[in-house]
DNA sequence: CTAGGGTTACTC
DNA sequence: GAGTAACCCTAG
């Protein structure tokens, strides 16, 4: 199970749009230790601290460790991850030079701190990220001590800007180079092994081998094609347009990986609990469930729309077994069909989960009332903050139900 | 997250 | 069937 925690951790990790991941917490909390296997987890974790400093529009010293561990964990340093860390550092700086000149205000400490400590024990080190850029700012920055014009120039440019760039890049290359995370690359394989087998009479397993091979290879060709591109243009200091791309290949990737993710998750869970396709419980049935002959009744059309939308995955074996159980009764001669039984939604983020039931309907106390009243006072139609205003009151109620009560009261 | 239309379940 | 309250769905 450590291997699927691991791939799972991975690729919570690595969804760009869930904001709730803390790569560092949840590493901390699984304890997953220092084992080789750890590789892309930890990779995708400083990606992602990378990515969520950027994010919040933040460059600072906290980047610059995060460069550094990188460095430790891919030794082959690329020049986007030298200039990255070259600019940060300049930039780290640079945000000291708030005062007109260099003697007052902090821009000192930030000099020792940055680049006679840190960058001074990487080159003792031998470290890859200390490169002739690097040394160049550090020759600029002791000038800017001395050198009111050196410092005034530094201090109008935008560091800031370029830090930005190299570390977008940065983040668009190391993303690239990874590839899919453990759990897309299982799936897909999953899923390529599953298609080989419909469509070919032959050795499935081989065909199987065979696609995904060819799918590994060409993602890796790809990333490597990219990235020499990217070192084509590396003298470009521009995101433009980076980001969207980034975002329309993301986009697209996710949506095909969930689809197959769900369909292997759904195999993974028959293969472990076989039990879990489990039958549909009825609150007030207290007889055997193992069989059900009798025809759902159809009070309306729109509940049957309804029904059919709530359980899309059964509704069509259940339809036609109900239909059929109800019809051929005398043709199968006493022999009762046995139900399909009902495989349990899988709620596994970030899939979408599958519809849940209706909750059922609990009427508002004047206690709730009140406190609404009081609410929309305070707040306005500010459902949230209504509520989390109010805890205990609603611990119940979700933000929609109380504009819904809102709108019945005032109707 | 919110607004607004739709659905469900219930009463009259 | 109309009216109502609570709940659901989805666009923006």
């Amino acid at each position: 199970m450590e291997v699927i925690d691991k791939w799972v951790a991975e690729f919570l990790i690595r969804r760009q749009h869930n904001p709730r991941v803390s790569p560092t917490n949840l590493l901390s909390a699984l304890r997953f230790g220092d084992s080789p296997d750890c590789f892309n987890l930890k990779v995708s974790s400083v990606l992602r601290d990378l990515s969520d400093s950027l994010i919040r529009g933040s460059v600072d010293e906290g980047t610059l460790d995060l460069l550094e561990i990188l460095e430790k964990l891919r030794p082959v340093i690329t020049e986007s991850h030298k200039s990255a860390y070259c600019w940060t550092a300049a930039e780290c700086t640079a945000r000291f030079m708030w005062p007109l000149s260099a003697s007052e205000g902090l821009f000192t400490d930030a000099l020792e701190r940055i680049w006679r400590e840190r960058i001074g024990g990487l080159k003792e080190s031998g470290s890859g990220l200390v490169g002739d850029e690097l040394l160049r700012w550090e020759t600029d920055l002791e000038k800017a001590v001395e050198d009111p014009e050196v410092y005034q120039r530094i201090r109008e440019s935008n560091v800031r800007y370029t830090a930005i760039s190299f570390l977008t890049q940065l983040l668009k290359e190391q993303w690239e180079v990874l590839g899919s995370s453990s759990l897309e690359s299982a799936a897909q394989r999953m899923f390529l092994k599953r298609k080989a087998g419909d469509n070919l009479d032959g050795d499935p397993s081989a065909a199987a081998n065979e696609s995904t091979r060819r799918l590994e290879s060409d993602n890796i060709d790809n990333a490597k094609d990219k990235v020499n591109e990217r070192y084509a243009s590396e003298e470009e200091r521009t995101v433009d347009g980076q980001e969207e791309e980034h975002e329309e290949s993301l986009d697209k990737g996710d949506e095909m990986a969930a689809t197959e993710l769900k369909d292997y998750l759904l195999e993974i869970q028959r293969g472990v609990d076989p039990s879990s396709t489990r039958q549909v419980q009825e609150p007030n049935d207290a007889v055997d469930h193992s069989v059900d002959v009798t025809p759902q009744p159809s009070t309306s059309r729109v509940n049957r729309t309804r029904a059919s939308r709530q359980n899309h995955i059964e509704s069509p074996q259940q339809d036609n077994a109900s239909e059929k159980g109800s019809s051929s009764q005398g043709t199968w001669s006493g022999r009762v069909r046995p139900r399909l039984s009902t495989p349990v939604p899988l709620n596994v983020s970030p899939l979408r989960a599958i519809s849940a039931a209706r909750r059922p309907k609990k009427f508002w106390t004047p206690e709730e009332v009140e406190a609404l009243r009081e609410g929309v006072k305070e707040y306005g139609k500010s459902w949230k903050a209504i509520k989390n205003a109010n805890p205990a009151v609603f611990a119940e109620r979700t933000e929609v139900d109380l504009k819904d009560k809102w709108r019945n009261l005032v109707r």
